[in-house]
RNA sequence: GGUCCCAUCGUCUAGCGGUUAGGACACCGGGUUUUCAUCCCGGCAACAGGGGUUCGAUUCCCCUUGGGAUCACCA
C-alpha cells in the first residue's frame, strides 16, 4: 500500500506549535516511506472561518519546509482539495447511506434536543441522541440535519502510537453528516475524504480519540476499510495542565520565523518534544528526523513546552551552521546601522557572536557597537565590580598606556594580542581590569566577544578615536 | 456523571523483571588569560500511593489518587 499522509486543517487562525507538530509527523512518515503529503483544508464551518488563515497556514508550512505534493493551491489528482468545494461529493455518499436505511433526517428542532440532553443530564445518564430515534423520520429534503444511523457494538482497534484500545457501545451514537446548511460535518467529511484521497495514515492530536468508535461504525455502514490511526498527544501550556492554546501564550508559527529561528530548529524541537529514537540524540537535522522518525516511539502522554529548551536547541543549531550557510539567513535582523556596512564586515561580526546568538533577532544587541558609536556610559565603570575600586585617575593612566600601545599596532589579531599580553606585564594589573578598561571603552557594552578579536574588527579608526572619547571622560 | 486516554528528576525523556534509575534543558559550583557566550568537569533533582504476581518490581495485573480528552448542526 502506497503510504499517504494528510494534514487537514481548518481555516480557523493562524497554526501554533501544537498544530504544526501533527503536520510534522505525517510529512516525516511521507517522506520516509517516500509517499506524499496531502494538504486539506476542511472549512465546513463558515461561522468560525478566519478570512486569510488557509494561506497563513500554508505560509508557515513552507517556510518550516513541510512542502505538500497535493493541496488546494497546487491539486493533485483527487481534488478539489478543500472541503467547501466537494459539497456535491459528500451528498451522493450521503444518500448512498440515505437509500441504504443508514441515514436519518434529524425532525426536532435544536431546542428539542437541547431538552433531550438536559433531561440526560438531569438523570445523570450519557446523552445519546439514539434514545430519542424518531420511528419514523421525515424523508429528507435537505433541509433538515442528517443524522448516521449508528449500531452501538463494542470495538477495539490499533493505534500507532497510543497501541491498542477499546471502547463500550456508549461512544457510538446517531450523529450528523450531513448540516442544515448543506455543509457536511467533520464526522463524515474527513471519512469521505480520506477514502477517496486514498489517505494510508490518519495521523491527528489526542481530541480525536474518544470519537474513532464512532467512525469506525461508519466506516463499516459505508463499507470502505479504514487507514491506520495514529493518535499525538497534545502539547501543553508551560504551566499549565492543559492543550497549548492560544490563550496561553502560544505563537503563531510565523513570530518564530520573524524573531530569527531557524525552520530546521523549530522541526527538531516539536519532533523531540514526545518523541526520541531511544539514544541520548537531542540534535537531529531534517535528514535525520525523516530516516530516524517512528510512530511508536511517540510519548501517549502530553508535553509541556518548554521555551528555554527551544532557545537552547536554537542557539545550537546556529552554531552548527557553518558561516557561510548562516550569514545569508541573518540578512533581515541586522541593527539598521549595518546597512552602510559591506558584506565582508557583517560576517566577520557574525562570526565573532556566532556562539553566543540564540536566535537572529538579539544580533542588534549584540552587535550595534560594530557599527555606531554608542554614547559614552560612565556608569559601566563606576559599577564594575573590579574597576569601581580604582581611582578615575589611575584608570585613565592605565587607558593612556594601552591607547599608547595600540597605536603601534597593525591591529591583527595577533599583534594585538601580544600587544595586550605585554600591557599584562607592563601594568602588572589583572586581565579583569585591564581588559575590562579598554572593552569597556571601545564597546560601551556590558558583554562583547574576544577583546582581541573585537578591536581588530573595529580596526584602528574606531578603536583609538572611542578610547580617546573615553579617556576625554576620565 | 458516562466513555476513553495518560502517569520516571521543575521540564523533555531512557528504561521494555535484577541498573549506583541514564541523558538533555534549566539551576548551582569549578575550570578554559577580562565580561558574556561556547566548551570541559562536578553538583542538585524522579519511579504518585496501596495491593497483588514473582526469588526479585520503575517495569506485569488490580484498585486508589492525580491529570487530560470527549459527550456540538466545531473541527
Amino acid at each position: 500500500m502506497k503510504v499517504r499522509t494528510r494534514f487537514a486543517p481548518s481555516p480557523t487562525g493562524y497554526m501554533h506549535v501544537g498544530g504544526v507538530r501533527t503536520a510534522l509527523f505525517a510529512w516525516l512518515i511521507a517522506q520516509q516511506q517516500g509517499g506524499k503529503f496531502i494538504l486539506r483544508l476542511e472549512d465546513t464551518d463558515k461561522a468560525r472561518e478566519v478570512e486569510g488563515s488557509g494561506d497563513h497556514i500554508m505560509q508557515s508550512l513552507k517556510w518550516l519546509g513541510l512542502q505538500w505534493d497535493e493541496g488546494p493551491d497546487i491539486g493533485g489528482p483527487f481534488g478539489p482539495y478543500k472541503q467547501s468545494e466537494r459539497l456535491a461529493i459528500y451528498k451522493e455518499w450521503a444518500q448512498k447511506l440515505v437509500d441504504g436505511g443508514q441515514a436519518y433526517a434529524d425532525p426536532y428542532t435544536m431546542a428539542e434536543v437541547e431538552k433531550f440532553r438536559e433531561s440526560a443530564k438531569a438523570a445523570k445518564k450519557p446523552f445519546l441522541f439514539r434514545d430519542y430515534r424518531p420511528h419514523d423520520p421525515p424523508k429528507w429534503d435537505g433541509s433538515q440535519p442528517l443524522r448516521f444511523r449508528s449500531e452501538p457494538k463494542t470495538y477495539q482497534w490499533h493505534d500507532e502510537v497510543m497501541g491498542d484500545l477499546s471502547a463500550g457501545e456508549e461512544a457510538i451514537d446517531d450523529f450528523i453528516i450531513l448540516k442544515s446548511d448543506g455543509y457536511p460535518t467533520y464526522n463524515f467529511a474527513h471519512i469521505i475524504d480520506d477514502y477517496l484521497m486514498q489517505i494510508s495514515h490518519v495521523i491527528r492530536s489526542q481530541e480525536f480519540i474518544a470519537s474513532v468508535p464512532k467512525y469506525l461504525n461508519l466506516y463499516e455502514a459505508l463499507c470502505i476499510e479504514r487507514p491506520m490511526l495514529a493518535t499525538v498527544p497534545f502539547v501543553m501550556g508551560p504551566d499549565g495542565k492543559k492543550k497549548l492554546s492560544k490563550r496561553d501564550g502560544a505563537k503563531d508559527i510565523l513570530d518564530y520565523a520573524r524573531e530569527g529561528y531557524l525552520p530546521e530548529t523549530l522541526l527538531n524541537f516539536m519532533a523531540t518534544l514526545g518523541w526520541n529514537d531511544g539514544t541520548e540524540q537531542e540534535v537531529f537535522s531534517v535528514k535525520e528526523l525523516i530516516t530516524k522518525f517512528n510512530l511508536d516511539r511517540v510519548q501517549r502522554g502530553g508535553a509541556h513546552f518548554d521555551e528555554q529548551r527551544l532557545l537552547w536547541m536554537s542557539g545550537s543549531h546556529i552554531r552548527e551552521l557553518p558561516l557561510d550557510e548562516l550569514y545569508p539567513k541573518t540578512k533581515d535582523f541586522w541593527p539598521p546601522e549595518a546597512t552602510k556596512y559591506g558584506d565582508a564586515y557583517k560576517k566577520a561580526v557574525l562570526g565573532l557572536v556566532q556562539e553566543r546568538l540564540k536566535f537572529f533577532g538579539e544580533l542588534p544587541n549584540l552587535t550595534t557597537f560594530f557599527f555606531k558609536d554608542l554614547a559614552i556610559d560612565m556608569e559601566l565603570i563606576s559599577n564594575h565590580k573590579q574597576l569601581k575600586k580604582y581611582e578615575k585617575h589611575d584608570l585613565k593612566l592605565l587607558l593612556q598606556q594601552a591607547k599608547q600601545s595600540l597605536e603601534g599596532s597593525d591591529f591583527s589579531v595577533n599583534d594585538l594580542t601580544a600587544r595586550l599580553n605585554d600591557l599584562l606585564e607592563q601594568t602588572g594589573e589583572k586581565p579583569a581590569v585591564l581588559f575590562s578598561l579598554i572593552r569597556i571603552a571601545t564597546t560601551q557594552a556590558p558583554a562583547s566577544p574576544g577583546l582581541a578579536e573585537t578591536l581588530a574588527i573595529l580596526d584602528r579608526d574606531v578603536s583609538l578615536r572611542r578610547i580617546s572619547a573615553t579617556l576625554a571622560k576620565l
